[in-house]
DNA sequence: TAAATTAGTTATATTTGCCAACTATTTTAA
DNA sequence: TTAAAATAGTTGGCAAATATAACTAATTTA
């Protein structure tokens, strides 16, 4: 098995690759717990407890429709609770329980690990670096015209459908 | 919308966030195109025209049998072709058709032309930083073990089922 | 206060991802 | 030299992810 390394492939090709990769790993360190998927989100809960669904999906670029089965199936496994916010009946306030928060406390950790570990070869500057260039490009790509997803694309009015094509690999 | 700058986000997370976005705008870019998918494999094969399957698996981190799925659609298409290779029957080359070569080339322009524009902001020095991390941080993570995809589970033995946890957000 | 917007939900269809089991072929090791 | 193992690719099936339209309810705006 090869790795990318001299490979010439454009920079959003090679950052999927590596969150494959990642996500992979993480897995594999994560066994262990009973739920199996959406670490990322606990993670963002640890430090956004009681945001709402909507402030998720902003900052995690999840479409609001996909976040209410992820939301339902972290419920299951009694790590969040959904409460709405009683000065704001439209948002859901997301808050971990008891049990998800001992359990995001280790998802956390093994986040946290993770990236120490890979960055272990890597200059403090140059980390430094590429975390500051991989936030630039991701604002760079926020002001150019996407095919949306995750955005509210709303209706009314009846628009000619086009057939958007939707962004895949 | 907030972007996700100042936020403290695991390194594979934003990498994820990154190149969602990065395939929404490129997506966007080639609409006029009939194939609206699969870019960067069309992208890998500018450059490894005649390549196995196997070959384009290992270097995008694609599953094997969802590379079948994508190199029909690929061949209804009518981008590229799928040929035995003589001296190795097993194998099967990946080719170019003259319609193939001729989008793919477009959509190579399309890729380096986003690459520019967002890293135009950006100093030589720091992108080579920034593409030099990104595929040691890669190559780290193939040395740890990971929940795999991609490679060659092989059975013959009967293992314990285990129900092996995959890669997931 | 009517119209528009926002947060979240439901429903549905398509696509993807993963895996077991399979064929065909080639490599290896006894 | 051949039986066993490994490799490349395929199939089918299921779970999960993605996309989109249409919806409720609540809030903001004009």
């Amino acid at each position: 098995m090869q790795t990318s390394e001299k490979m010439n492939v454009p920079v959003g090709t090679k950052a999927l690759i590596m969150s494959k990769r990642y996500y992979g790993v993480l897995s594999k360190r994560l066994e262990n717990l009973d739920v199996e998927r959406y670490f990322s989100i606990l993670y963002f809960l640890a430090d956004n407890d009681g945001c709402t669904q909507q402030h998720i999906c902003n900052n995690l670029a999840i479409d609001k429709t996909a976040m209410v089965k992820v939301i339902d199936y972290l419920i299951k496994a009694g790590y969040i609770d959904r409460n709405v916010n009683p000065d704001d009946r439209r948002e859901h306030f997301i808050v971990l329980t008891r049990k998800g928060l001992k359990h995001t406390e280790e998802i956390v950790d093994a986040f946290k690990s993770l990236d120490d570990k890979i960055f272990s070869e890597v200059t403090k500057t140059e980390k430094e670096i590429f975390i500051k260039v991989l936030c630039r490009l991701t604002s760079s790509l926020e002001l150019l015209p996407a095919n949306d997803l995750f955005f509210n694309y709303k209706k009314t009015e009846k628009k000619k459908k086009k057939k958007t094509n939707v962004a895949k690999l």
